[in-house]
DNA sequence: TGCTACTATGTTACCGGTAACATCGTTAGG
DNA sequence: CCTAACGATGTTACCGGTAACATAGTAGCA
């Protein structure tokens, strides 16, 4: 095992095994077009120098950098970043590193779009909640992009999302089981598809349960704890009545619970909360939190996938996926008394 | 604004603005030794064909790619994915952009090493909780190198951690101050120095209060909710007598807190529980957490700067950084009665 | 005025790979 | 036995930048 300090070349290895830097370079492409014996020496030059071919300068000969790059609103929420976990996983099996860059605004977005896309660092971009603000328009045509957390649109972008209105009626049939008929909603930003989307599945389930959408009862946030806390103090404040609440994620429902249990309310039995996420801790809050689970992993690994085949097969026509959620009972949910 | 699809080169701008090729790159390297005219025609054709210098290439030429990686056991802990979140934003800001890769066990760690280093991809390496397993013997002697999360060592390594010792030493002084004379420790995984240090912190106060360490008060978890779920379900099954704990961070907290309120003992009133971290939604369980805060973010910005020296400084000495940290007093922890 | 010194710019080579084409020796078929 | 075809290997050019050196023109000074 050299200790190689300084870079071997394919030239090095070539002069040690006697041979022109052309055979080495076919021997590790794996190229059969060279003689067992010549392999051999080209192998034994290759391990006794320590030789590995030089990323950048494969890349720049091939015109291919195999490198894709996330661009996430923030890299600390727990989806995001389990999405960026699967991305990344993904990616390496397939051959290609990721790079990685929080934008919490679209300015951000912009310059760190040209850094990774533009300099030619990038041959591919994955965009996590690109409709948070205007950067989807701040994408360049030429480059191959997966969205994710957005619906099926226009254009030559693969998607990812979750089954938003699904999960909006799953939720909602969830409660309507339960005997609650008062049930509020709290949303995400409203620029957002899965907001409208998750809202969407909500009012269908409620128009087919025959009962009537009351916009009072409807509140965004902006998928922060005390963004959820204080939707439902205005809700109490103006003495609105409701039973239940599905928050559009975790962590508002977290808020929510927390104003709730301020006002004295008991959660369940005075009102029951659906969550959307389960996050890590969601069971061990007070009480533990009903939630739909999302395979968060799993779209980073689908929103990959997507990104190699449009990357390797430029023509293929865009896919748009949509990801299951799944109901996860626990302690924030009950049926509705009397 | 062209419309570029294909990829401009140096020396389509040169023919553009009729100089050469080396003219166009001093000009977009910021070299003074052009004339103003030259300069405002190559700067006019740059703008005309919507040039931007392909970063591959440059590296290329540099023998530096201006990329680093962070290497992570997951990405999803928010302690990790926050230090990541520093680190990537203070790359951007001195030019270079961030790979990302999360290393679950040292052999991935190893295919890690191998695909993003010694393939020349970066140029230095941000390894969080490097003494989680083997992988700190897995680095290349030559790659300059960041450790995050381990006390100042021999060898060329630049270093940053929180101030793990007085850290410890902080909790426990709260907790004394409080009454407690029977303190629990809840300990990561022996094998990191964090969990060390911040044992050697809790046992240099208690000493110095004049009480003597109770090895039975000690058990290591592995940092997750359950694994304190389970020790303190170990102490009280095993009838062992304790006021306090302090868990080494939030999440075993909250699990040892779960374990507790499981048996019928109420926190803060029956024990007090201190953990550390202040993740994200710690004020919102039941207690709400003291805690001890770490900036995070903070650590990946410093342990950045600190390779972006190393880098551009080989012959510096290395530094070794350590982070203070606060105490956040909240609900789960009283003055011991009696 | 002639020569040096400096400024502005161009030319060539190189970074470390890969592609395309060239060459040479051997084997198979007419 | 001659030659086409093929297999193994080498040579050259190129990817898109930068460094080093070369050159031409101009200003400064004896």
């Amino acid at each position: 095992m050299p200790n190689r300090t300084q870079k071997t070349t394919i030239r090095d290895v070539a002069v040690s095994a006697g041979v022109s830097h052309q055979t080495v370079s076919r021997v590790i492409n794996n190229d059969k077009r060279v003689s067992p014996a010549t392999w051999q020496k080209v192998e034994a030059a290759i391990a006794k120098l320590g030789y590995r071919p030089n990323a950048i300068a494969r890349g720049m000969a091939l015109g291919r950098s195999h490198t894709f790059a996330c661009l996430s609103p923030n890299l600390t929420d727990y989806t995001f970043a389990s999405i960026i976990e699967g991305a990344a996983k993904e990616a390496y099996l397939h051959g290609y590193s990721l790079m990685i860059a929080s934008a919490p605004n679209d300015d951000t977005f912009t310059v760190m779009i040209d850094e990774l896309v533009t300099s030619g660092r990038t041959e591919g971009l994955i965009v996590l909640n690109p409709y948070a603000d205007g950067r989807h328009a701040r994408i360049p045509a030429s480059v191959p992009t997966v969205f994710v957390g957005t619906r099926p649109r226009e254009g030559a972008i693969d998607s990812v999302a979750l089954a938003d209105e699904a999960a909006g009626q799953l939720a909602t049939e969830h409660l309507l089981g339960l005997g609650h008929q008062r049930i509020a909603l709290l949303t995400g930003p409203m620029e957002e598809d899965c907001s409208q989307d998750r809202q969407v599945g909500y009012c269908s389930r409620l128009q087919a349960a025959g009962l009537k959408m009351d916009a009072s009862l409807v509140r965004a946030g902006d998928w922060s704890a005390p963004s959820g806390y204080t939707a439902v103090k205005h809700w109490l404040e103006q003495k609105i009545d409701f039973t239940a609440i599905f928050a559009q994620n975790d962590r508002m429902a977290i808020g929510a619970i927390h104003a709730l249990q301020e006002a004295g309310l008991r959660v369940p039995q005075d009102v029951s909360v659906v969550g959307l996420d389960d996050m890590p801790l969601a069971s061990y809050f007070d009480p533990p939190l009903t939630t739909l689970r999302q395979d968060t992993f799993g779209i980073g690994v689908a929103a990959t996938r997507l990104l190699v085949q449009a990357v390797e097969n430029p023509g293929a026509p865009r896919q748009h996926l949509s990801m299951p959620v799944e109901l996860v009972v626990r302690g924030s949910t009950q049926r509705h008394a009397e």
